[in-house]
DNA sequence: TTGTAAGCGTTATCAC
DNA sequence: GTGATAACGCTTACAA
């Protein structure tokens, strides 16, 4: 009359061993063949399933990793989500997924809870700084924590060096960098650098507005109006975005003011989203390799050997044309 | 020298008292204030936390829910999928992520890992039959099982006839269903039951063709082509798709064919998802309320009483004019 | 009220 | 190779 999930002992009551030949044959531990047929036939007679939370108590391990997240509706955080979920899948480890919509309590909330649920480890991409058990193993995304904590990227840098020699080489003369985003300072930051450092290298003159999240978006609209010349065109021929999604607003807001891309304005953003269904690019872009950055997140989670680790990732990064740009599209 | 984390019984010894206490105190049950004093500021000093894997074992209650969905990168799915971890994280709850990519395989395997894990509820948007125990709360989404299990969908019949309503309204003459999909037959079938049930029931002949995902998508060009009249016009002149992502199909083939929207024709899709960036409408769409989804099916799971809970939810949907249609977009 | 002790389902250590 | 038995960290009767 157990209305419950069979245990071990019902196993190897079932099978007429002894509870720790059970547990052998379920941990792969050599046992006489006799006995692991009786026992395997029981477990299937029964439908007895491992309880991971018992096997995790005593062993402290619980394949199970928790994936700490600002939100899963931005489609770069989506597909990290998805390729993150099916790599540990298919190593069996289970994803917990936090999402904290980049609230500094929410984010804290998270890891509390994740330290009560003893996962193997955490990859996390958060704009606030967490206080994390040096213990559990750590893998950050975008931002670097300290050498302890490997934190995986992309070239940001390089790409953002990419962008602005790409729009040197398609005729820009005045190039521009614009971003927002958090003012929490991430590796992301280095896109800016990597543009404003091959500009300079070229001794070619670059502006730049940047923007934190809270300020009004409007200034990038008095930026435009202040760079309009006499005859009501821009001064500036090509614009580097931190983000598609601000490439995406850009186009927007330039296209209101009458200015035509990419004639009069060349546009190349960062991330390499794609609408949903179409597949359309957003835009000219510096394309992250999302599974790669999936991947390498989870191998150097789950490494056992974790003295070795470098504390800094950048994966290469590729630019591909999106209508932005006065090159043909798919094309380069 | 403990490398691990502290344990209840640590904390009992450093706040001089029994095991039992220190228990008592983090289940809110009554104890003398200042034990309950005394064993707050050991666990402060300890850093302890509650460790949910021997709570649950213990217990058999995991506060772990478990959300099964095909992907995450589905704008519909991301948005379900955020939704329902915050509304689980507000009540306490982890949320275990499973993308299955709709393999049957994968789905099975999920099952057997969350029966595993001993979630509390499984929450699964499948297009397959799951075989999991009936012992286990299991809320569906868009797809009904068995009057045990509680679906939890839109209301596709009403969207259905308020599209075609709609296209009828805006002086459409010759209404069309397209839809592609599962073949398994799920809730979201009745989208076309409801744009026929009322095209039937005004005596307006329609059209309809109904693809399963196996099929080749160039039928639908077929049928076009097949109806376009001497003057190289189409016969038709208002279109109801099954969701917005095949509108979006749906008008770039017509676009090739120099079909002009909504001119010619007019396009209606279903679910309401957005651009990311511009929040631009993909096309006129019958939206579904997707927070009050995720919200349902939270709230249906984590019900205590679980005996008069309804087999179907059909929440309310709304219509909106996305530029598609002969309307004002945002108008009604 | 507080402390004690028996389990929850596993795994791991031993004698056999 | 096999089978008792002691943990793992916690909850919960029950005894003090």
């Amino acid at each position: 009359m157990k209305s419950s999930q069979p245990t071990m002992k019902d196993v190897a009551k079932e099978a007429g061993v002894a509870l720790g030949t059970v547990s052998k044959v379920f941990n792969g531990i050599a046992v006489g063949e006799s006995y692991r047929v009786k026992v395997e036939a029981a477990a299937q007679k029964l439908g007895y399933q491992v309880n991971q939370y018992a096997r995790g108590m005593r062993a402290s391990k619980t394949y199970t990793v928790a994936l700490i997240l600002p939100g899963v509706d931005h489609p770069f955080f989506s597909a990290l989500a998805q390729h993150i979920c099916s790599a540990l899948l298919q190593r069996d480890y289970r994803m917990l997924l936090y999402v904290t919509a980049s609230r500094p309590d929410v984010e804290q909330q998270c890891i509390q809870m994740v330290q009560q649920n003893r996962v193997d480890g955490i990859i996390g991409l958060t704009y606030n700084a967490l206080e994390v058990d040096e213990s559990l193993p750590f893998v950050s995304i975008d931002r670097f924590f300290s050498p302890n904590v490997p934190c995986v990227t992309s070239d940001n840098y390089g790409g953002g060096r990419m962008a602005a020699e790409k729009l040197l080489e398609l005729g820009c003369r005045h190039p521009v960098f614009l971003r927002t985003g958090s003012a929490n300072s991430s590796e992301t930051d280095k896109r800016g650098n990597g543009f404003k450092a091959l500009c300079q290298s070229r001794k070619i003159p670059f502006d730049a507005l940047e923007l934190d999240d809270g300020q009004d978006f409007g200034l990038f609209r008095e930026f435009f109006l202040s760079h309009r010349t006499h005859d009501g065109k821009l001064d500036i021929d090509g614009i580097f975005c931190s983000t598609d999604l601000l490439a995406c607003q850009i186009l927007t807001l330039l296209n209101e003011m009458g200015v035509r891309i990419p004639e009069d304005v060349q546009v190349i953003g960062f991330d390499g989203i794609r609408h949903y269904g179409t597949g359309t690019p957003y835009c000219s872009t510096i394309i992250q390799p999302v599974k790669k950055i999936a991947q390498t997140c989870v191998d150097f989670l789950l490494t056992k050997d974790r003295s070795n680790i470098p504390a800094l990732i950048c994966l290469p990064v590729t630019y591909a044309a999106g209508g932005t740009t006065l090159e043909p599209v798919g094309g380069d």
